[in-house]
DNA sequence: AACGCCATCAACCGCAGAAGG
DNA sequence: GCCTTCTGCGGTTGATGGCGT
């Protein structure tokens, strides 16, 4: 048996709402709330509507101080940027944008942000041979593939253990400015005027500054600490590939190297963000020679992809985090 | 002018988690 | 601790308008 549905589907009206209902609902709510009962409501008022529905066209285009469509450069580095470190949740995106919601940035996002970054991940690939991703795949593809019964061998000890602090805990990462730092190598690339070739010769001066991140990132770990702490756990602690994540109030909330690692679509977007830099090497260099970003690679990889054995390139990630926030 | 294609965005749907009994 | 109800979220769909042929 299913579950009961949330309304009378056959006597609810559905698409588009007409100008009326929308002034009922809007005068209701200010005058009365939502009265903590969104189901209850339509009948209140008397609109043929799902209390869902109501919900979402309050919370989507009648809510005061709504902005709608034209999102500026630095929005776009914001959602970029908070897309690559905790992926598509867009609640938590949209707290980040006064009066952008979580629909109007998802809808940008999979309209014209993803394009853009495919199209130049695109322009990219027929510069280089192969991308981050697919370097990553060889080089996971030499590991032994985990059984239910072995995953802690595939994944360092260390990791493994959600309950172990997290073993690349570095205070570097723990205050503002350097979270700002690495978010700006991160995701402060993203304008269509940085078009740095490697990471030796990025422009740092992008459209999103310091205080931008440091407002971003106390704001998120207010968000985080209010609303969805467990949800950080859930979603990338308790998945079993070992994503310790930093819980206080000053810590970054996931580690990137591992949220980089572990999410192929991040990865996707991350090596479109990272372009020609990310893979300085060409068709001519040996694989020997081959590390993964040439210049910062001697440091943080200073093995051939096709050297590193399970783990290593994790934690080559995490080292690559601190080379970013070192600089 | 008519048609088809495509991009955009509002709205819907189903699911997971929280809250309350 | 279990069950039910409600809310919030993210993925998807469908209506609409713009543009090219």
């Amino acid at each position: 048996m299913g579950r009961a549905p949330c309304c009378d589907k056959a006597n609810v009206k559905k698409g588009p709402w007409s100008p009326e209902e929308d002034a009922k609902l809007k005068a209701f709510i200010e005058k009365h709330g939502t009265g903590g009962n969104w189901i209850a409501l339509p009948q209140k008022i008397g609109l043929k509507r799902c209390g869902k529905s109501c919900r979402l066209r309050w919370l989507n285009y009648l809510r005061p101080n709504i902005k709608h469509g034209g999102f500026s450069e630095e929005e776009e580095n914001i959602i970029c940027s908070l897309y690559i470190s905790i992926g598509s949740r867009w609640s938590i995106i949209a707290a980040q944008l006064p009066g952008r919601t979580d629909n109007d940035i998802k809808n940008y996002w999979n309209t014209r942000l993803k394009k853009k970054l495919l199209g130049r991940q695109k322009e990219q690939q027929l510069q280089r041979p192969c991308n981050l991703q697919q370097e990553l795949k060889k080089a996971s593809h030499n590991f032994i593939a985990p059984t239910s019964a072995s995953q802690n061998v595939y994944w360092p000890e260390p990791v493994a253990s959600i309950a172990e602090p997290y073993p690349y805990q570095d205070p570097h990462l723990n205050d503002h400015a350097s979270t700002g730092k690495l978010l700006i190598r991160l995701g402060g690339r993203l304008s269509d005027s940085d078009q740095s070739p490697n990471m030796e010769g990025v422009n740092l001066q992008s459209s999103l500054d310091i205080s931008t991140f440091q407002r971003l990132h106390e704001n998120s770990m207010s968000s985080f600490n209010e609303t969805s702490s467990p949800l950080l756990n859930t979603q990338y602690s308790t998945k079993g590939i070992g994503m310790p994540i930093s819980q206080g109030p000053n810590s970054f909330p996931v580690e990137i190297g591992d949220m980089i690692y572990c999410n192929p679509q991040r990865l996707e977007v991350l090596d479109s963000c990272y372009g020609v830099g990310m893979m300085n090497h060409s068709n001519e260099t040996s694989s020997a020679e081959r590390t993964i970003w040439g210049d910062i690679g001697n440091s943080v990889y200073p093995l051939p992809l096709e050297d590193y054995q399970p783990g290593m390139l994790q934690e080559c990630l995490i080292n690559e985090s601190r080379y970013l926030v070192s600089q």
